[in-house]
DNA sequence: TATTGTTATACTCTATAACTATA
DNA sequence: TATAGTTATAGAGTATAACAATA
């Protein structure tokens, strides 16, 4: 039991669950006020980083590699598509699929993603205390999201 | 650039918020699954855990504890409602609030539930290689989550 | 028959504005 | 006039089934 003041949340303060969801919150809310002067959402972001390293990768993969269902990665990449960032090509081998490339616009997109991505990044890195905490963070997480 | 079998996703391999977000879909999933048996969701556990340690809270007290609107707030109570296990109690010195309550049923499915959740606990605590890397990880995520 | 991209659909979570009854 | 709870609504994100074109 709790005064009045000061409620207990004592059970909530030990759940792994619980604060992983308010850190990805805090971490994606900086992310979207960082990525506004480019209008991109955390799975655009995801997907113009895949697309940049790995140029005429199928549609189907990409979204499998970042866990997108393929029906809802049609609509995300049609944005992508009409603002000229990315676009799909015919397989000459597989008329039943695409590849996906960025155009010239969309690679200098990229480029000041990367840039701004840097700088949120290196944010955060500092407020964890360092390259190694953040080392240390990622190798806790893998444990968690990685199958066993 | 990568080759075919192996696509490059080292940049997003270093991303925090990309790595907080599969972590703590991990996590949430393996709750959704655990809670089947209670049908219960990861904000009406918190709101049951809240009430059950500060019972009489006011229900937007409880919301903005838990960082819920309180409009969103209504039908995730009016369900903890109708199916018995919360109830809202008019205030008697200020008529336009609620108190929040358990019922008796609610303790019970609240005992059983705090149970569950130990379990569903101790597993990550295992997989994350004992309490102290679990501290660990607490710790670092409140760095995160936690205004400067 | 199986696969790729697609459409349609639905459900959850979240955010905002406006209403009501009380204060 | 401000506050507590409520309603309505809209936008993301996510999940499944089914279809057309192609393999």
């Amino acid at each position: 039991m709790a005064d009045e003041d000061h409620p207990d949340l004592s059970v909530l303060s030990s759940a792994i669950g619980y604060h992983l969801r308010r850190a990805q919150l805090a971490v994606f809310q900086d992310f979207t006020a960082c990525f506004a002067e480019l209008d991109l959402r955390p799975a655009e972001f995801s997907v113009l980083t895949v697309i940049s390293r790995n140029p005429g990768l199928k549609q189907g993969e990409v979204a499998a590699l970042l866990d997108i269902q393929r029906a809802n990665f049609v609509a995300l990449m049609d944005r992508l598509e009409r603002r000229g960032l990315a676009e799909r090509r015919r397989s000459p081998t597989d008329r039943r699929s695409y590849g996906l490339w960025l155009t010239r616009s969309g690679a200098q997109v990229t480029q000041r993603m990367f840039d701004l991505w840097h700088a949120h990044e290196d944010r955060w890195v500092e407020r964890l205390g360092g390259a190694g905490e953040r080392d240390r963070l990622l190798d806790l997480l893998n444990r968690i999201s990685t199958p066993e």
